[in-house]
DNA sequence: CGATTGCTTGAGTGTCATCAACTAGAGTGG
DNA sequence: CCACTCTAGTTGATGACACTCAAGCAATCG
């Protein structure tokens, strides 16, 4: 609907997934060659998003969910009232759409925020594929629950956190997802924009930016732009909490 | 870890699920009568949970998903500064500990907040059964999609609305809770205490106090403590706006 | 019966939103 | 090339909504 770009561009570049950068993020992580050829078959390249085009809306007939490959995608919903509400930025390697499982319908809208290229997989083949593939559907499992998770920490950020501790929380948040990219998890450009990070974090863009520039007086970090880099880590670490991720798995 | 109470009880109750009149809520769902009883011998009935008595803690090793029969249970996550946010409760039909799966270690608390009986359904034997049951996977995967979406709803909540839109939405989301099950979704009792709403909400108790108070000044509900009826529900519903539930297939 | 817990109500305060003005840069067109 | 416009971001002044502190009430409990 949004995009039509199923065109005969379809498969021509098949069979990438077992060279692509981003497998150990993506779904192919813990899959068999021959798994992973299967899986291939199945997920269509598509043609590049600019920035600001949709790759579904809201009340979208749900179809496929999709893996970004490069570039960045927000997700917001829209209220009754008109405004949007940002609940998820999208980079490399993570996977979006699965909230449209359930009613079959993406309750949510995608936008391209700088050129992105995507891979569509189709759910209903996916889900055919994970019937025999035991691995394929185990790793759906965990996908979908790291974005359960995902969002309990959101909750969490919204619910307890002063505005500093969110821009913290963010800058964290969007280093380590760099870092797991093999970039450097403290210096780095932020792809979206000040007012949409005021509006993921629940606060006006004016404050974001008075939090910005208090940050850097203080030492905390460097931003000229949107180029960030932090540059007292353990002070942003201490504002943001625990919350990024859950590699400790030492949490009483 | 947190119960003990795998005892000699175990599996006398089995085969309810047939019977157990939140099947249609559950996992149960969409099961042929011979799956049905594959999925009764996997899943514990337990002791019930007093109120105050926790299911599990953040940070032990992730086992089993719970389904609840009766009462309510409240989910939280503890901040590192040592405060609780609760993400979510549950009621009856309800399944919880999925966010559990990703890093096999639970990222959250569950606690009874009134006297509460689960089903225990251990998860790797789901998963394998999930392997002969085609229609059970997808459910599952569906009531993930569906916790994807409820997480995405709560961050609008947070991130958006003001006291009143919050109480207003807390109130329509409980009365279609009970609605499902049967109950009036107008005239109930909520299970909850003022604190664990204002933590819910991501506001004080103080606030949820006045926020009640001035809605039955308005003639928007009567409130006798905990016992709740909705006697505007248009007003209240305009307040909540259309966050609580994804019946609406036609959103733009 | 005092003590405790849960809830309500009031008064004062603070954090963050709102309104507004201003700067800088990028794109447009004469 | 300059003026113009538009967008994105910063900064300042003011005020509101919700928080904090504090007191009081009702119900339950030991």
């Amino acid at each position: 609907m949004s995009l039509a770009y199923n065109t005969n561009l379809k498969n021509k570049l098949t069979s990438q997934c077992k060279n692509c950068s981003l497998s150990s993020l993506c779904l192919p992580l813990v899959l068999k060659d021959e798994d992973i050829n299967c899986l291939d078959q199945i997920i269509e390249r598509k043609k590049p998003l600019k920035k600001g085009d949709f790759l579904f809306h809201q009340g979208d007939p749900f179809e496929s969910i999709y893996a970004v490959r490069t570039g960045t995608l927000k997700v917001f919903n829209m209220t009754d009232s008109g405004e949007e509400q940002i609940t998820t930025f999208y980079y490399p390697g993570e996977l979006l759409g699965l909230s449209g499982i359930n009613t079959k319908v993406y309750p949510i809208s995608a936008k391209a925020i700088e050129t992105t290229t995507v891979c569509e997989i189709p759910f209903y083949r996916l889900e055919e594929l994970s019937n025999k593939i035991p691995t394929l559907k185990n790793q759906l499992f965990k996908i979908m629950s790291r974005q359960i998770c995902d969002g309990q920490q959101m909750i969490v950020l919204l619910g307890k956190k002063n505005a500093d501790e969110k821009v913290a929380s963010l800058l964290m948040n969007i280093g380590l997802r760099f870092k797991r990219r093999g970039y450097s998890g403290t210096s780095f450009r932020l792809s979206m924009s000040r007012n949409e990070i005021s509006n993921y974090l629940g606060l006006a863009i004016e404050t974001v930016s008075r939090v910005m520039t208090r940050f850097q007086k203080k030492g905390l970090i460097k931003a000229n732009g949107k180029e960030i880099s932090i540059t007292n880590l353990e002070e942003i670490q201490k504002l943001a909490g625990v919350i990024t991720e859950y590699d400790n798995t030492s949490n009483t």
